[in-house]
DNA sequence: CAATTATTTTAATCTGGATTAAAATAATGC
DNA sequence: GCATTATTTTAATCCAGATTAAAATAATTG
């Protein structure tokens, strides 16, 4: 009998966290082949061999592979979104908020809780789904316009078109994926410099002597 | 009788220039649907659709799905290879051949060369295939590494890791058919100011006062 | 340990969409 | 207009990979 009938046994912590463990266990070897290999590259199978297990286990914990993919968003939006609040309760003007953003959603990619998934495949998705992850992924959208927007009004960020200064460094980021593949070295040099190279044009003057 | 086969017939440039243009047609109806919905998302009918074609009438200008993808690749590479020479035979440092590289290639996405596929699924590809597109895209990266190692020599561009700059930048553009659609007014926000930003950050100085 | 529930596998189906072959239509050269 | 070549369609196949059902194994509970 499957998991995901209406059943939902009041279950102890420690049961629910096995299910819970390696259903997170599957997203993340989900996100890992779809942003290899994409949605079409990557079959059931794929997804099943990165856990040691057979394609139809997976069913145990979706009910499809659309619901795959969907979930996969869901978590990615989710981090972001952590990412992106965490900021805002450490920062101290729109520059820091956007230069920590920055920070602590690359270090969730290339540490323990990545990978995550790339949003490429919206169009794929069911209708349901896709409206909602187009709505998360907006709100997101305009969560981090509203920082470059306070960063201007703060002066800490120069004056620029947040609409598209935005999906300038989004991109940048959603691009991360096609080309990290888990070097340490790389991950580490990734926290480190990228959010500062993104940030670097936003500032008024230089953000760092030359070394 | 199909045109692929050895049967290179010496053809006039008329008759040679209906073939072609079709199949240019072709490719970027193609790049258009597989950078919307993905490689999985889109089905040869609707590439034929785009063109008030029949799935089976691909067949006449392609072996197969993955050899249209292939070529989809090749173009891209092409015209992204022509924005860098066009922009290296016209500017005069390196700042100057970065942006107009920028603007080059961009002016190509959303112009009539446009659109250009996301070379997004490369592990799709066949094993062959795959490794000329790879090598197409290394050399690319090289030398649009190479513009920013001159433009750091000779002074217009601050120092940095042109690396992982140039990973970045890149990202961003190949970012841009996800948010992209034709809007005839970002286009041409696009070209103006999107190289701008991407270069700001690369410049000692400000690039521009502000408005 | 017996009984119950949770997880995975084995072994079928089932299907969308790729691919192919033959026929039909359109274009072109003479 | 006729013959030849070019392009597209119609009408089958064909198959990888998704999905399902039933059985097997593992874990847990009392």
């Amino acid at each position: 009998m499957g998991r995901l009938g209406i059943q939902f046994i009041m279950a102890t912590d420690a049961e629910e966290t096995r299910f819970q463990l390696q259903k997170g266990r599957m997203l993340k070897a989900a996100a890992q082949c779809f942003n290899q290999k994409g949605f079409s590259g990557t079959s059931l199978r794929d997804v099943a061999s990165v856990l040691g297990l057979t394609d139809a286990a997976l069913y145990y914990y979706v009910r499809n592979k659309e619901e795959l993919v969907y979930l996969c968003y869901v978590r990615a939006a989710d981090l972001g979104r952590e990412a992106l609040e965490q900021a805002q309760a450490d920062g101290n003007n729109g520059m820091d908020v956007m230069l920590r953003y920055l920070r602590y959603h690359i270090e969730m990619m290339v540490g323990d809780r990545g990978p995550i998934a790339i949003m490429s495949e919206i169009p794929s998705l069911d209708s349901e789904h896709r409206d909602e992850i187009l709505e998360l992924s907006r709100t997101h959208s305009k969560n981090f316009e509203a920082v470059l927007q306070a960063g201007i009004t703060d002066g800490s960020i120069t004056s620029c078109n947040i609409r598209m200064t935005g999906n300038a460094i989004m991109g940048s980021i959603n691009w991360i994926p096609k080309w990290y593949h888990g070097d340490p070295d790389m991950g580490l040099k990734l926290v480190d410099e990228f959010p500062e190279i993104l940030a670097r044009g936003l500032h008024g003057e230089r953000l760092l002597a030359e070394a």
